[in-house]
RNA sequence: GCCGGAGUGGCGGAAUGGCAGACGCGCACGACUCAAAAUCGUGUAUCGCAAGGUGUGAGGGUUCGAAUCCCUCCUCCGGCACCA
């Protein structure tokens, strides 16, 4: 009988569905729960191959997990609300809800169709009323928990979808749906504060079982900075206080800058004194027309204004500095308004070269102060020179004595420049004639001893850059030619040549590589100086003691809050209801949910207005605290908050009373594990982990963290190795292949494509399909070998892939899994017989990765589903061998092996293998052996 | 630029201190066939006729022994980026 999986598999599905045997109890007796949790899809209209890598191949492991005795939970639902429904519904003239209500029964179907263990009792979608129901009602706790509020501000719009956007929907600046440039407008929105939970976020991040990656992409979303805020006084009477992370730097503060949305600017402007006020407002107007895009582009050239005739105070040093008005200043983060350090920022140096600021070193980088006493030292004033040629290489020195490598340095002249002494030394030196052409704006410091001359020498360093005169030296005196030699290398190369700290930052400074000195990415000491009494501390412990007196440490984040307004039809109504007396109210409890109600256009209008809002009879209502006459908010709520709790849903999906149920929740949450794809890890992830911890407040849910542990899934891409897409062509349709070549053999497909546990991504192969099916084709085959009575030379190789397989599926790796499998099956193959027991054991490891087929194959013999089998146990004693094999290897590479009884003595084990390889040991003598037991002999010989 | 992940045959990948390339795909040859497909068998890192040598992005180190651990660098992927 041959294979025919059409026949098999819908007369499996059908038995599974008709005898309810993937319905989850919320409690087994004897079981322990698991929960396993997939993304729910959006009902699109079609599955792809995606979606079978994120439902079918963890179904593998919902079935593992229910054999090895779990009481398994693996939900499905629907994410139905969202702009493509109403795009395809003003597109083609159709109802949102009956457009997406065709697309669930048809995807419904499909999902039916890959055989996974779906609970479909347990389905959720978030258009039923009876589901957003409760959004609403969730959503408005946090309302009354002070979570939620309203404010005008600037938020990102797009033209083309005609709705606010949420920050983390905005990808380089363009919409994430469409793709079109996102602009800034001035609105009135629903905003959550995701920022109160900022520290938490981030915090909470370092007990989770999730990958790495996962995790610091959030912490980089979050982008918390701790740092300082310090209060500059301005003008008369006034005050900007401004944020920073580096308050050691105060005493070198030059300049103050506002970010142009900085609410100081228009009152500076206003003040008596500000003489320039038309240039300013006309650079902040200007400031405001860009898109963020524009902004993002332009970080090279820096432009400002000069707020003229008002002056800030730096409080450090009491000296006047002048104010700014600047957009490399954004006024969204830390206070809108930063003090400038150009001689350790390099924004703000760039700046200050600009605008002709000064520039004033307060940190001094310091090399080879470990181990000398600074008393008695011989102190010179030096330069750095790091001459250029125009080819763009530049000059080193080698000492051929010591052999190391070094730029030209020499000292400074009494009433000489460091620009003069440069160039003065370098053709001493080199005999090379070259102009100095830029100074650092930082000086370095170094201690080293002076060999030659028995005494410890301070070095007091400016690096200055020189450019080439003339191609050839003028001359050289032969004392100097005897000590070094100078060669031409890559500015690149010269920083990996082996030199000494200070050297290496010369040429970086001298190059512009580094345009100022701040950071700590040198491990050489730090110390403050021209900070009066804060000279000479190291860096962090001045940034400590500074901020004691001139400040208070403050963090401050990248996130934002989340505003959640959307002026589209197809969402959930925000349940909210304005009134001219009370204020914005929430509806009431009994009043909900707010049924979205049928209306006949759902373009919307692009007036920042939900299409609701020409719905009078939706609109009209009355106060809920006055009674008087109100109406009702009109936006819908992003869809993102819709999914935020629906895996609580899952838990009790048909209760009328609340949400969920705590004790029914208390059985399953938190998930033990939720697989998705990865673009959802600073969207969905945070603001779900987020929402769960504001409920887990509330004392609504029982936990902090909804997900104990997630994977994110690979990228399955056409067989041309592009992402697949209708324009490439390269589209597979999984109903086309599981036609052909049946859904058993799509999933193991799937599964065997590459490690499930790992980010990556993975070429759809039609050949490694057509692979796979061959193996399922095998094992139908084999059936037809079975024996009655035990094959015993089976036994090892069956234990062995028990043992695999159960190690390994719970890890994801289902490719090994499979190889195991593929192993074996060539051991049947090879022993032409298998015998009836071994082949059921075998048949339930198939099990959770060809169901079909697997329960096919069962049925011959027996009456119950082999999904309700136990999941078989590795038995030691099949895994004990006789003999082992002894790699032997002869300085460390293998040159033979041995047979040898299992825990044999080491001298036996010895003699053994030098016979072995007696041949290659011929003449040379054996100087050491380890021996490894049961595993491999080293000899390690010479001549 | 900062942070994170990763680099292994023609391809997907296996091996996390002990025989590099399991398993699969592809390819070559053979069997069956009038022929082809399917199937089965054999081979398949690389240089070399062979003996033998070389080989896990590059270079160095630790070790009896390194794909695996450490250092320097390169490349690719992802996150952030004028974030003070």
């Amino acid at each position: 009988m041959a294979y025919d999986h059409k026949k098999v598999e819908a007369k499996w599905q059908r038995f599974w569905e008709k005898n309810n045997i993937y319905t989850t109890a919320d409690k087994a007796p004897g079981k322990d729960n698991f929960y396993l949790l997939v993304e729910f899809p959006y009902p699109s209209g079609n599955l792809h191959v995606g979606h079978w890598y994120a439902f079918a191949v963890p179904d593998i492991l919902a079935r593992f997990e229910r054999m090895r005795g779990k009481n398994v939970m693996y939900p499905i639902g629907f994410d139905a609300f969202g702009l493509p429904a109403e795009n395809a519904a003003i597109k083609n003239k159709l109802n949102p809800r009956k457009w997406t209500e065709k697309n669930i029964a048809y995807m419904t179907k499909q999902i039916r169709s890959m055989g996974t263990s779906f609970d479909w009792s347990r389905k959720v979608s978030t258009i039923d009323p009876e589901y957003y129901k409760w959004t609403q009602w969730l959503f408005l706790q946090l309302y009354k928990k002070g979570l939620v509020y309203q404010k005008e501000t600037a938020v990102n719009w797009c033209p083309s979808c005609k709705t606010v956007l949420a920050n983390e929907q905005v990808v380089d600046g363009t919409c994430e749906r469409c793709g079109t440039e996102v602009i800034q407008k001035q609105m009135l929105q629903w905003n959550i504060k995701i920022t109160d939970y900022a520290d938490r976020l981030v915090d909470d991040l370092a007990d989770l079982d999730w990958p790495e990656q996962i995790k610091e992409s959030q912490r980089n979303w979050i982008g918390r900075s701790e740092g300082t805020e310090i209060d500059f006084k301005v003008g008369n009477n006034d005050t900007i206080r401004v944020f920073t992370t580096r308050p050691d730097t105060l005493f070198g503060v030059t300049y103050l800058v506002l970010a142009p949305e900085h609410p100081m600017v228009a009152q500076l402007c206003a003040s008596q004194t500000c003489t320039n006020r038309q240039e300013v407002l006309e650079y902040v107007k200007k400031a405001g027309k860009k898109t963020e895009l524009e902004r993002q582009q332009e970080t090279k050239e820096k432009t400002g204004v000069k707020l003229e005739g008002v002056s800030a105070v730096n409080p450090a040093t009491g000296e006047k500095i002048p104010l700014y008005v600047a957009d490399y200043v954004l006024g969204h983060y830390g206070t809108g308004a930063i003090m400038a350090v150009p001689a350790h920022d390099e924004r703000d140096y760039d700046f200050a070269k600009k605008f002709n600021l000064p520039v004033k070193q307060v940190v001094r980088p310091v090399f080879g102060a470990e181990n000398c006493g600074k008393g008695e030292m011989v102190f010179r004033e030096t330069v750095s020179a790091v001459v250029r040629r125009k080819d763009g290489s530049v000059m080193l020195l080698d000492w051929l004595q010591n052999k190391w490598t070094t730029t030209v340095i020499g000292g400074i002249e009494k009433d000489e420049s460091p620009e003069a002494a440069a160039e003065r030394e370098v053709l001493e030196e080199t005999g090379y004639k070259a102009k100095a052409v830029f100074i650092s704006p930082i000086a370095i410091e170094s201690y080293f001893y002076a060999d030659h001359k028995k005494e410890w020498r301070a070095r007091l360093d400016h690096p200055v850059l020189l450019e080439l005169l003339e191609d050839e030296p003028v001359s050289v005196a032969e004392e100097e030619v005897a000590k070094h030699k100078p060669f031409w290398v890559e500015p690149e190369k010269a920083l990996q040549t082996d030199m000494y700290g200070n050297n290496k930052l010369a040429i970086e400074l001298a190059l512009g590589k580094v345009r100022a000195y701040s950071d700590a990415r040198h491990d050489e000491r730090q110390v403050l100086v021209n900070c009066a009494e804060f000279d000479e501390l190291p860096v962090d412990e001045g940034r400590k003691k500074i901020t004691e007196k001139y400040g208070r440490a403050k963090k401050t984040y990248r996130l934002r809050d989340w505003i959640v307004s959307r002026q589209r039809y197809w969402g959930v109504p925000i349940p909210i209801i304005h009134c001219g007396h009370c204020g914005a109210q929430p509806v009431p409890d009994k009043d909900l949910p707010v049924k979205l109600p049928e209306v006949k256009d759902y373009l919307p209008e692009g007036s920042g207005k939900s299409p609701l809002a020409k719905k009078k009879a939706f609109v009209d209502t009355a106060c809920p605290r006055c009674g008087s006459k109100a109406i009702r908010e009109t936006d819908t709520l992003d869809t993102f908050v819709d999914s935020s709790w629906y895996f609580l849903r899952y838990t009790d999906p048909k209760n009328k009373k609340k949400f969920a149920d705590a004790k029914k929740m208390a059985k399953w949450m938190p998930v033990d594990l939720y697989s998705g794809g990865a673009e959802h890890t600073t969207m969905h992830l945070l603001y779900s982990r987020f929402w769960h911890k504001a409920l887990y407040d509330m004392k609504l849910v029982g936990e902090s963290e909804p997900y104990t542990r997630r994977m994110n899934r690979s990228l399955i891409l056409g067989p041309d190795g592009q992402k697949m897409s209708k324009s490439k062509g390269n589209v597979v349709d999984p109903d086309e292949v599981v036609r052909l070549l049946g859904a058993d053999t799509v999933r193991m497909y799937l599964a065997f494509i590459g490690p499930y546990n790992e980010v990556s991504s993975y070429p759809w192969n039609p050949d490694g399909v057509v692979g796979v099916r061959r193996f399922l084709e095998r094992v139908w085959r084999a059936q037809g070998v079975v024996v009655e009575e035990e094959i015993s030379t089976l036994n090892t190789p069956l234990h062995k892939m028990i043992q695999k397989m159960s190690e390994d599926i719970p890890l994801q790796k289902f490719n090994t899994a499979i190889s195991q499998m593929m192993i074996f099956l060539n051991a049947i193959e090879a022993a032409k017989a298998i015998g009836e027991a071994q082949w059921r054991e075998f048949l339930k490891l198939l099990a959770p990765f060809a169901p079909h087929m697997a329960e096919e194959l069962w049925s011959l013999k027996k009456k119950s589903s082999i999904h309700k089998e136990q999941w078989p146990v590795c038995e030691e004693r099949y895994l004990q061998e006789d003999e082992v094999v002894y790699a032997i290897q002869i300085n460390g590479k293998t040159r033979g092996e041995v047979r040898l009884p299992k825990d044999a003595d080491k001298g036996h084990i010895e003699k053994s293998a030098q016979e072995a390889v007696a041949a290659r040991l011929d003449g040379k003598k054996i100087l050491r052996t380890v021996v490894v037991p049961n595993r491999l002999v080293n000899f390690v010989v010479g001549d």
